[in-house]
DNA sequence: AAAAATGAAATGGTCATTCAAAAAATTGAA
DNA sequence: TTCAATTTTTTGAATGACCATTTCATTTTT
């Protein structure tokens, strides 16, 4: 069978407790000892396999990344519609998987780290220029040019902002209410009365 | 006249290097030592006239505060219509003076940083109270319930959104480009063909 | 002369990372 | 299987940097 599993499993693990200890305490703050501590392990042994702190977050982003990517596809699969596929972007982005306190929280430190951090720069651009061009292809089949990128930025702009809030909400979020909410911006926005 | 004057004049020289230097290295990893440099000053200086790096941090944020509510005031004063009030908070939120990269690069800082120092927590709560209200106000004299917070809160994110891809822009922002899609984004939320 | 302001150097503490050695798992020969 | 040899995994204890804050002697202002 597959060689290594000791070694998946513990990436695994160090990488949750990385997520719990970043919301907890902030990415800059947050001490290695800290999240082995998470994960019942030591702190030689984030270094044994990651490299160093900013690698195992690193590698935490990468994680979370391709979460969001997965929940776009899943959900995309069964669209049918350019309507259709623009809610599931919609979705992907406030699934019950993602849209959590702990990781909203923790795209938020991504999001003020990046700037100073080339290999996290690197990945936020990767990650936004995916979530535009969906938006780009969907939003073209329903709107004129011009409007086009008005309400692309509005919607993208407005997911980015929930989730900023979401990261300091105090009670459980709710996810399907984001949905409903999100769509219901969407279609505001999407209201076709041809003045523009 | 007023009594001290060197010690305003190193707060505000202070404050600004602080702005500078949190947007050139980030809230968490500046130290005390670059700030003063910017200014001209010790680290020791720093601690004489603000106590600690917390305090320093907390005036910086006041001061961003009020360059915002002063914004918003003075736009505000000449606004007859609910609409004009409207587009006088989103005007506000990107004046000349207050939309730059530094200034949303810090706000970005800001927001990071506020869950984990209690401090700071209370200043963003004040600040975001404020802006809620403002728009609940304008809004209910142009919507009907239902649909007001909905679009608020659209707005709202809208905005911090904006501000989050600010601080990390490449080119030079265009405030007076920034507002004017403001106010399309508005326009487009509120156009009232009454179906909700 | 007194008070305020300044900065060089000392202090004390924190933390990522390294390293040597222990512990656990794996292998393979008997 | 059994058991020693070998490899992989784990950790406690240095190591070496870095930094906020304090101290204190000196300079500047009032």
């Amino acid at each position: 069978m597959g060689r290594t599993r000791i070694r998946d499993i513990r990436h695994r693990e160090l990488i949750d407790a990385t997520v719990s200890a970043v919301h907890q305490r902030g990415y800059a703050v947050v001490t290695m000892a800290e999240i082995a501590s998470l994960a019942g392990a030591s702190a030689a042994s984030i270094n044994y396999y990651f490299g160093s702190k900013e690698k195992l977050m690193e590698a935490t982003m990468r994680h979370l990344m391709t979460l969001l990517k997965q929940a776009m596809l899943e959900r995309y699969a069964t669209a049918q519609t350019p309507l259709d596929r623009l809610n599931a972007v919609l979705d992907a982005n406030f699934s019950d998987r993602l849209y959590t306190i702990e990781q909203c929280s923790v795209w938020v430190q991504f999001w003020s780290s990046a700037p100073y951090v080339p290999t996290l720069a690197r990945l936020h651009q990767i990650n936004r220029a995916r979530v535009t061009s969906h938006f780009r292809a969907e939003l073209g089949a329903l709107l004129s040019p011009a409007r086009r990128e008005t309400v692309r930025v509005a919607l993208q702009s407005y997911m980015d902002g929930v989730w900023l809030e979401a990261a300091q909400a105090a009670a459980p979020l709710q996810p399907a209410r984001a949905r409903a909410e999100a769509r219901e911006v969407a279609a505001l926005l999407l209201r076709s009365n041809s003045q523009g």
